[in-house]
DNA sequence: TCTGAGTGAATGGAGATTCATTCACAAGGG
DNA sequence: CCCTTGTGAATGAATCTCCATTCACTCAGA
């Protein structure tokens, strides 16, 4: 439990994450420093503490809140797509749109994330299961309304779904001068898994 | 330049590079120490820097000549490929292949690359792209043999295919009891890359 | 005797965390 | 209304631990 702050409402907390977030995606987990961060929120080393157990459990702190709101923002987006195609559309355009408002906090959740989930004992990245299971559901609506195969792997095709989506959001953010805008990924990718990769009526069914 | 070592052949070099691979893999970079490298290899603290600038050249050094092999072997794989379909499928199954005869290799690829790309100032991942690349030619490949859509855009789906391999690696090798066999897996990732999520004929060129 | 690969104890620096102290404000008493 | 005192948020210099890297030394082979 990420202890509850003193002062009023915490927003020196919320400044204490932001500037972690815009810190962590500059120079790594490892490679920050503390003190950077609090320079950068401007508050003390030792405040940091106040609201943190430690480092650590600054940066699952910033996993599991900041995660929480992409998985509520994706979901009320998603709430007014019309049917399972439409709403899979949606969910890629959110996550290539989250790079352009906050690639900073997608640089964090996409490099560190990976990281922590294999080396942090004891921590589980709930709020990142809850955007996978998102897909997932899209995927068994898709099933039901007869849009999608209905012998669709749904736990196979999830992972791969967000590992595309993830992959082309690394892409974006490591090259300076990006060669498509994030939108244009995202009509692409949609169409490259709704259709795949070959010619209409070619290898698949017919032979 | 990683240091040509002293001693016979370099088998004492290579034993670093394997105990290097063995303890990165089990508990990453940062948090391992360049002793306990040493002592896995059962050589000196100061061995290690006779052939090794630095730690992070250790891991450099490692991700350059381990990617090589596994490019050098997809390589030799692929070209006993018929068509581009083929070769598609075979370079899925040698990625999810490696998985199994070296996990421990894959996981420091998956999740130490990723960082160093971003973080390592000067660094860049050769024999990376060049895995990458094999996916392009290939999908080029495809699409001159008339069996892949020619309008395929084989930059973003080099990067979706490669992202959704990497990630159902990933998922593999942090679950302890995984659901599915890498060889399922890597069926149904082909299936989905070729046919897509659709069902046969619906959303896609119809309409 | 000379060379240089190999060794591993000692060093130096970095940086996470602590804690004695300060300070702003609130409550109570005169 | 002003002063005294209590409370706890905030501070940041000092501490304490850890570990990459160094280098003086050993010793096997030529």
């Amino acid at each position: 439990m990420a202890r509850r702050g003193p002062n009023n409402g915490g927003e020196k907390r919320d400044r204490i994450l932001r500037a972690a977030v815009k810190i962590f995606s500059r120079k790594g987990f490892f490679n920050s420093k503390v003190s950077e961060i609090a320079r950068a929120a401007e508050v003390a080393d030792g405040t940091i503490y106040l609201y943190f157990r430690n480092k650590d459990d600054l940066l699952i702190s910033l996993f599991e809140e900041k995660m929480g709101e992409v998985v509520a923002d994706v979901r009320r987006r998603i709430a007014v797509g019309g049917n399972a195609l439409e709403k899979l559309r949606i969910f890629i355009e959110s996550h290539m749109d989250l790079l352009e408002r906050e690639s900073g906090l997608v640089e964090v959740l996409q490099v560190e994330l990976r990281q922590s989930t294999k080396f942090l004992k004891d921590y589980t990245p709930v709020k990142f299961f809850e955007y996978l299971e998102i897909i997932s559901d899209i995927l068994e609506e898709g099933k039901r309304e007869g849009v999608l195969r209905p012998d669709l792997n749904t736990s196979i095709a999830r992972r791969a779904i967000f590992g595309a989506l993830d992959e082309l959001s690394l892409t974006y953010i490591l090259s300076r001068k990006p060669k498509y805008h994030p939108s244009v990924t995202a009509a692409e990718l949609c169409r490259l898994l709704l259709e795949g990769l070959c010619v209409p009526g070619a290898s698949a069914g017919k032979g």
